[in-house]
DNA sequence: ATGAAAGTGTAGCCGTGGCTACACTTGCTG
DNA sequence: CAGCAAGTGTAGCCACGGCTACACTTTCAT
């Protein structure tokens, strides 16, 4: 295989750094993703019950909740479960409707099933408007 | 839109594991890639160099090659370079080829070509075999 | 051959996101 | 209503990947 041509080097240093930036949110929006649906589906969000589902440890999943409040994502009082706030919600609502779509455009791509539902948790994190609008655009067109 | 209905919690733990443990090889990936582009288009792959590139600090590539070294992907002495070892080289050819696929399947989908080269920065280290497979599979039946 | 500029390396700081261990609260069950 | 199991919170550890500051080496021009 013949070596890539070098990108210009600010160009490349702005892809990478935009890269990064969008690994720093993915924790994030994982968390409100999942909050939203436990709430929406168990009517409330453990520690617990997010740690669980995360693979994580519960006080790592409590450090991270602490973060989402000091992002102003979440609120929680001390033995009484987590809550969304409106920007809390509004994120969790974006980051689901980006999750399906990236899901249904890798099964439409034929990717199997479970291999889409893996790759769509990384993936969506580093999917731009842009690249959704054409996603959409490319499911419509079906 | 309706919350998603929870996978079973098994499932969802391994899905989230995994794409942390993607997470962790990104960088390296991205470091070898890079590594590569710079010796067959330069002649050398000096820390400088990658740090602008990277849009880092020459502290922080140092770093990061001082992992490449750890893991037995590069080699290096001291005012000499970077070098890739063979399995270093092999890794680099394996992400030149995902990266390209990714691109080539975004802009297929009718992604900007710049907003496909940034996103890919990103999505690449979340593809897998399988999807891999499909995307080949989607850009020959073209 | 020397001095300045460019590159390199190291030390030490920070925030993040993992973990275990331990202490405390809650809530259920007998 | 007592006690135990489950859940929660906190402390303290680690590796990673950023950074700045500073010292040292190399390279290149004069
Ligand atoms: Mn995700
Ligand atoms: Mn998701
Ligand atoms: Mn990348
Ligand atoms: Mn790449």
């Amino acid at each position: 295989m013949a070596p890539s041509d070098l990108p210009a080097e600010p160009t490349q240093a702005r892809r990478f750094g935009k890269a990064r930036s969008a690994q720093s949110t993915a924790l994030l929006e994982d968390y409100a993703e999942l909050i939203a649906d436990l709430l929406a589906g168990e009517g409330e969000a453990r520690p617990t019950d997010i740690a669980r589902r995360l693979g994580v440890s519960h006080a790592t999943a409590i450090k991270a909740i602490a973060r989402l409040k000091r992002e102003g994502l979440a609120t929680a009082r001390p033995y009484r479960g987590v809550f969304l706030t409106d920007a809390g919600m509004r994120l969790a609502e974006r980051v689901r409707v980006r999750h399906r779509l990236v899901v249904d455009v890798l099964v439409a791509l034929g990717v199997p099933a479970e291999a889409a539902e893996q790759d769509a948790e990384g993936i969506e994190h580093h999917v731009s408007d842009a690249t959704l609008a054409a996603f959409s655009r490319f499911l419509e067109h079906l």
